[in-house]
DNA sequence: AATTTTTTTAGTAGCAGATGATAAGAGTAA
DNA sequence: TTACTCTTATCATCTGCTACTAAAAAAATT
């Protein structure tokens, strides 16, 4: 009984601190019916830091990336780059990319993968955008990972012709073909 | 002389917590040269909280709204929508929108801008992007208020043809064509 | 049933980062 | 000098813990 009971409750405290990470071992205790000193044991043995510490990890991290996704230059991981020529990168479709109705990606997370590294490929210091043709092939859901391939196709002047591919798994849901301008000086 | 310094540090202070909210008294008053007990007053006087009710505050809102921005479904804010006519929308240009070094808006955030303009001026209850054709005329820098007019210009089975022209004051900034397929059940 | 093991509870000492109150110096201005 | 503000020092207290020891209770094993 008690070996149930303990698995159990070690269950429902590991979700009830990833929904509310704030609540105290007292108020712990009470609601499993349980000492304070057996809610402890259970932490330590799951690894669960204090309540304070638990509190400045959502606070830390909430104040370095404020903005998420937004406010970082690269979307997506960049595995394999030969400048100038080609460009892998990765990402995973996670919750707030999606639509809440539907779990589908919203289309500029991906076209933002392809045209971050698009730039990446770049040889340019600087570099924006010109032209862009898009296509999405297969709508992409929560949870899949997206492996973008660039690829440098013309280069002429201060224009780059860029391909980029992006799979999930075989599948190719994504093209497009970027012209680049890099901006000089 | 004191009553200068009390009111600067009072001045710095303030702006020190909106930086950097978690910083302990003791860290304060080794930083302005003071003893804790001064910097309590000062946080008594400015109705700062303790540095665990600091915490806490970020943690929670942190916690209500897990990201903000990123999570919605929609980018800039309509203005003006005739469902499966026409519509308009405008996005304020941030710091967070714009690459570090250069200053200039990244694509994406244009790109989706239109992209939900487009999907919010179609009669659909659920549609994903399948073809863009975008172009990005003139650079767009942190600050500028982007005005994006959609318009449906022909509409063939599930399919929808979409305009979508985004200017900056006069200035036409960018043009996209999409080909949105709407889904149904 | 007796024994061993696991699980739970209890209690003490100590820490970090505070609060609150009270008293005492330091600086300046009339 | 006196009056005043600003600053520092000191002490008791609080919360939510950690780290440790000890023991009771429950469950499993022999």
């Amino acid at each position: 009984m008690a070996r149930q009971s303990k698995k159990l409750r070690h269950e429902q405290l590991k979700s009830c601190m990833e929904c509310s990470p704030f609540v105290t071992d007292e108020e712990l205790a009470t609601q499993f019916g349980v000492s304070i000193q057996t809610i402890r044991l259970d932490r330590m043995e799951l690894g669960i830091p204090e309540l304070r510490e638990r509190t400045r990890q959502v606070a830390q991290e909430a104040h370095a990336n404020p903005k998420a996704i937004a406010s970082q230059d690269m979307t997506g991981e960049i595995l394999d780059l030969e400048l100038g020529r080609t460009g892998i990168s990765t990402l995973l479709v996670t919750s707030d990319m999606v639509f809440e109705k539907t779990h589908v990606a919203r289309g500029h997370h991906i076209f933002a993968q392809a045209n971050s590294l698009a730039l990446a490929v770049m040889d340019a210091p600087a570099a924006v955008t010109g032209v862009a043709n898009i296509k999405f092939k297969i709508p992409v859901r929560e949870g899949e990972r997206l492996v973008a391939k660039a690829e440098v196709v013309r280069t002429r002047a201060n224009k780059n012709f860029i391909w980029v591919k992006t799979r999930s798994g075989a599948q190719e849901v994504f093209r497009a073909k970027f012209i680049m301008v890099s901006l000089e000086g």
